[in-house]
DNA sequence: TCGTGTGAAGTGATTCACAGCG
DNA sequence: CGCTGTGAATCACTTCACACGA
């Protein structure tokens, strides 16, 4: 299974991911299809209709609500624009960090939040201020016709139907681990 | 549903989480038989239990491999002490962080791993290094003999069996946000 | 021949519905 | 009565197995 090869099959996918390699056609049937009988999958196209299915052949713009510890290391974090998500703008209520750049991204007044979200017709938010606040950023954001939340906040946001939500809670994350120590159940 | 009550039902909890109640009984079930017919769950036995069940009940003890952006912010995260979690060392090869100390944790040298991990029963990892580096850092800590693993490289690691092992990639996470607004499905 | 895509079969999870207890 | 715990029924997902195309 070197690599630069042109071509991959299903059941060399499945054990790669460790999954079954019906499962891996099913799963890409799906989305549609772009497997070729005797060859298996193109690794080129492939890799395309993974990046068209997961909406990262496009450009997001984001934003971030909060430039604490987790908002400004995110902010510094390269990964996320390799993936074409591009933070054009970041909020907080800190006198001390509003009009500062981190990494280039401009701090705001969350005060602007509504208007500097529709001017630059930001899509996508991260909120990572305090749980106590996180329901009103994410409020704000919606108010703002945001279409999807990342949640770093240890609390449940509750959003309207339309808005997509993704939760990260840390705490979370290893409690999940202490439960599958404590009980050698493995989750993976 | 106010606050300060001492019994909830299952309706109550599926209504508050979005399950079914059937669901909230059978999954509480499984662990033991805790609810009081008539009457429904105590509120402070629940809790107890579940924190039995998640291990939450004792201490833990973590370290913290990479001191970079997203080390220090997880460092300086207050919520994890609250849930039993006790950070007493950290790791890096940059001999600018080697020998300082970041909230109260000392900062030591990544050679030094295997032996302070024994020294001081580490029980639990977390991996903030770079991706390229993580696998190493996942080989010494489980040489060390930890039990469990957290890791932030955007990287898959290959890990024994008996090591419990939970992954959060924070770009695989804007991805499935970017694929849920894409498709307008919810994953809640 | 090799390997996809897909109905059919099998397996696991969720929901229903109710006996039994406080 | 109210509500749990749990078999039975239902539903969804996974695996099997094979027709067909390259």
């Amino acid at each position: 299974m070197r690599a630069g090869r042109a071509t991959v099959s299903s059941s060399q996918l499945a054990t790669l991911f460790g999954f079954t390699d019906a499962q891996v056609r099913k799963d890409l049937a799906y989305f549609g299809h772009f497997g070729h009988p005797g060859i298996g999958y193109r690794c080129d196209e492939l890799i395309a209709e993974i990046r068209r299915i997961l909406g990262t052949d496009r450009q997001w713009t984001v934003t971030m609500v909060g430039v604490g510890n987790m908002g400004r290391a995110l902010l510094r974090y390269k990964g996320f624009s390799a993936q074409g998500f591009r933070i054009v703008a970041a909020f907080d209520r800190d006198p001390r960090v509003i009009g500062s750049q981190i990494e280039g991204i401009p701090v705001f007044d969350i005060a602007q939040l509504g208007d500097i979200v529709r001017q630059q017709h930001i899509q996508l938010g991260m909120i990572t201020v305090p749980a106590a606040d996180a329901q009103q950023a994410a409020d704000q954001l919606v108010a703002a016709g945001i279409t999807g939340i990342v949640n770093f906040a240890p609390v449940a946001l509750s959003l309207p139907e339309h808005v997509g939500l993704v939760g990260v809670d840390l705490t979370t994350e290893l409690e999940q681990l202490a439960f599958s120590v404590a009980n050698r159940t493995r989750s993976r």
